[in-house]
DNA sequence: CGTACTATTGAGTCCGTTCAAACGGGGTGG
DNA sequence: CCACCCCGTTTGAACGGACTCAATAGTACG
């Protein structure tokens, strides 16, 4: 496994920053509690792009945190097709929710190299005893995943396909922006073409037609590895996108 | 507002007794936990079919727990199209993610006359802080809704018309099963075709063609409220369901 | 320097849509 | 009591967005 990782140095707590940075959007989170956190979360593993981090079904006693690459929930269909449900990027937990759940109704598999941070349930569990505050904003940040998946639920049932890729694209702008791994230029996104059709319900062949589209009409560019927003305001009409189902606001839980 | 119910007998009790029966299902529930749920659950109220029980973007102090009739989370779109990214059924919270969000990122509407129980975030606060497990358990209850999204996810994103209706279908099947409402041969659906359609990100005319194929090779009939199942198996194999999703078994959480 | 993966483009097909019309049942008001 | 209307359902015909199949480049890697 991580014959050759892009970047072979550990990066040491960033993965705890960027989860902090992310729950700090949200709601205050205190010096100790930031202590508890980082107490409780192992120290970054790597793992290689395009293996699987946790299969689907098996009893787990550990929650992945993402510190750097990304991730996917995905499932795969009998005829070979596969859906992505949801794409993680550094400082989410990837899953979280098999905490309370033991297992997992997917998999998650790395679409590229990446650290991960490991962190046992016995933790956690201990957390909910003896920190509910904390308890409270773990489980906001499964109920942000569960946002997010409703909002990929109206996009694959109600936009097209230009609509759809602009939609993904504007959330992963916002995203990454909250975790300072996007300017207004736009990010790096190192999936394929095939990776976006995943996420997207769409063909291969399809998505490269409509990312030409978005580029000739001046919105948003997709090559080697990089997505460059050219017209935010555009894109975020095209795609009738709103941040109010990211919860970027901060209010006591 | 409910001007007149199909039951004007306001159900006394059974909202918790099938929030129990769901949770039991996934872990024990202790007397006390027990004694303490039904503690903090309000008198059920009546909602008149149609009407918005929640309203997206509102600041919220409270969730509602579902006794009788059918809730759905809709998405409006700009053009009029409309999503619903999960039904709810009797035993369900249709919005307990707003007790860690504060609000909700798309409507709760009532897609038949309903009875709910409002349950006060004080008291689910209180709740998380002296007893952890039911806390846990709550929690729980968020993470097989966002399960259930994710199942919806890949329906749309990869499966054709005729299984993404059958898999709802079999889909309700199961979760009416666990709160006793629905037996092998089906069970009540007080949905309209259009809804139907606003669930599987199809049109009302396309729905009412798909559900005659289901009906014409035995597999499923739904007329005036009520969906029979005539072949459970076929109609799973169409739609490659398995219950995995639902963790209909238990383990310590 | 071959091999495999990714990206790109064209041509033809099909699933689900749009537009349109008709039917049926239940409630309401003249 | 009947006429009317509204809503949900049903069916037909034509359209179109996304797919399939196919072929070609480009690129990274061994």
């Amino acid at each position: 496994m991580a014959a050759r990782m892009s970047d072979p140095l550990a990066p040491q707590s960033v993965g705890v920053d960027k989860l902090l940075l992310k729950l700090r959007v949200r709601d205050d989170v205190s010096a100790l509690e930031e202590e508890v956190l980082r107490s409780i979360i192992e120290p970054p593993v790597a793992i290689a792009s395009r293996s699987v981090v946790v299969k689907e079904g098996i009893p787990l006693e550990r929650s992945a945190l993402l510190v750097q690459g990304m991730l996917g929930r995905c499932k795969d269909m009998r005829d070979g097709q596969r859906q992505i449900t949801e794409v993680h990027v550094p400082g989410d937990f990837a899953d979280l929710h098999s905490f309370t759940l033991k297992r997992l109704d997917q998999d998650v598999v790395a679409l590229n190299d990446c650290w991960i941070s490991w962190v046992p349930h016995a933790a956690l569990r201990a957390v909910t005893d003896t920190q509910p505050h904390l308890g409270r904003l773990l489980w906001l940040s499964t109920n942000l995943d569960a946002a997010i998946h409703r909002a990929w639920t109206v996009s694959l049932g109600r936009r097209d396909a230009p609509a759809r890729l602009a939609h993904l694209l504007c959330e992963l702008q916002v995203r990454l922006s909250v975790v300072g791994m996007a300017d207004e230029d736009g990010y790096a996104l190192p999936l394929t073409q095939v990776d976006l059709a995943e996420c997207l319900g769409l063909t291969a062949v399809h998505v490269n037609r409509v990312l030409r589209q978005l580029r000739e009409q001046g919105l948003a560019t997709f090559r080697s590895g990089r997505v460059t927003i050219e017209d935010f305001k555009g894109l975020r009409r095209l795609a009738e996108f709103s941040t109010d189902y990211l919860f970027l606001d901060k209010r006591p839980r």
